[in-house]
DNA sequence: ACCCAATGAGACATCAATGTCTCATTCGAT
DNA sequence: ATCGAATGAGACATTGATGTCTCATTGGGT
């Protein structure tokens, strides 16, 4: 009587199982594990099997948006040219993450500061580094200091995500409006 | 044996009931009911006894932070003076209520939209009628919509709480960050 | 000095989520 | 065709938080 979208039996693609829970939990962070099971089209004792439990789930969702954050970051060559377009290049990347990326830093400010991933100490790292360069480069200010920059960076992109997901802003407008708030700011300047 | 820090008996007070328990759930926002009994200094039955359930302490917390904002606002002027003068006030004036702010617009967005507060409402048309206004009087950039500058702010205003709550931002630096980010951007202007 | 409202402490039932277990079923591999 | 590994469904105990209740105590108001 029941009917298998795909696959169905036989070794659950577990990285399958994990972009479900990140699509669900991402829009309702309350999210029980039998809801998880059944958005992943799998039943509840099997996404056990799998995870251990909701932390086990947690971790490994913190270890796949690490993981493609840094590729986002590679493949952004943060490191090359201008630190300006490099931020516009990191946006851009990052923005298939970003709903995950603000699922995790809210869950992440729920932890009482026990045992964090080393990753995102590395994570911060790059993006600070970053606005580092920028500065020494004669690009971005200085009276900000690149830990807040880095900060704000991860602010606004989690609003962008719920904006976009909100629909208070179209989703093509995503990259443009956090780069250009990040980098320019709301006033209108004289020059340009 | 009991010790009373200051008034033990007869009529606990609401408001400062309400206050810590914002201090504490804006630290652990998933904190019991039996913790924020005691973070008050008062009894889980009393606790129980002034907001019938967890929903409902959350949504006095709401009215709470709500009326504080307005306040922030009408103290701020926002209607009043070059539009970008007017937000680095209510930057200022938002500051205090910024940690509950954080906790508050969090745990909207777990609600599944259902019923929402009407003060939600007001206060965002208030902050998007300044950055409207900025717009119009040739301050502020068109290209940003003022939907998006409203997420933003609250964005900015949300990270700058916690930033400050884990030191890695100065409090006194505040207002200047946030401000500086919001209006001027990351990117060093040539004039200035 | 008395009374009564409000409190604190704790017992208690309830509920939801979790984690574990069993068992029949189903498909892939041999 | 057969075997076995992995699954889905569901039962079950456990845990933690919640909400309700009782009762002794306290202290302000009269």
């Amino acid at each position: 009587m029941s009917h298998w979208v795909y696959g169905c039996l036989m070794s659950v693609d577990r990285t399958q199982v994990l972009r479900a829970a990140a699509a669900l939990l991402t829009r309702k962070a309350t999210a029980t594990m039998d809801e998880v099971a059944r958005a992943a089209g799998i039943g509840r004792a099997t996404l056990h099997r799998h995870f251990a439990g909701r932390d086990a789930l947690v971790r490994a969702l913190e270890e796949l948006g690490i993981q493609e954050l840094e590729a986002a970051h590679d493949r952004a060559r943060t490191q090359e040219g201008p630190a300006d377009e490099a931020v516009r290049r990191l946006v851009g990347e990052v923005e298939d993450v970003a709903p995950l990326l603000s699922f995790l830093v809210t869950e992440n400010q729920l932890f009482e500061g026990d045992q964090q991933n080393d990753g995102w100490e590395r994570l911060d790292a790059r993006v600070s580094a970053l606005f580092r360069r920028g500065q020494e480069e004669g690009v971005f200010r200085i009276d900000l200091t690149p830990a807040w920059l880095t900060e704000a960076f991860y602010g606004l992109i989690g609003s962008g995500a719920w904006a976009v997901q909100d629909g208070r802003v179209a989703a093509k407008d995503f990259q443009y409006m956090i780069v250009e708030l990040l980098l320019g700011g709301a006033r209108r300047s004289v020059e340009k």
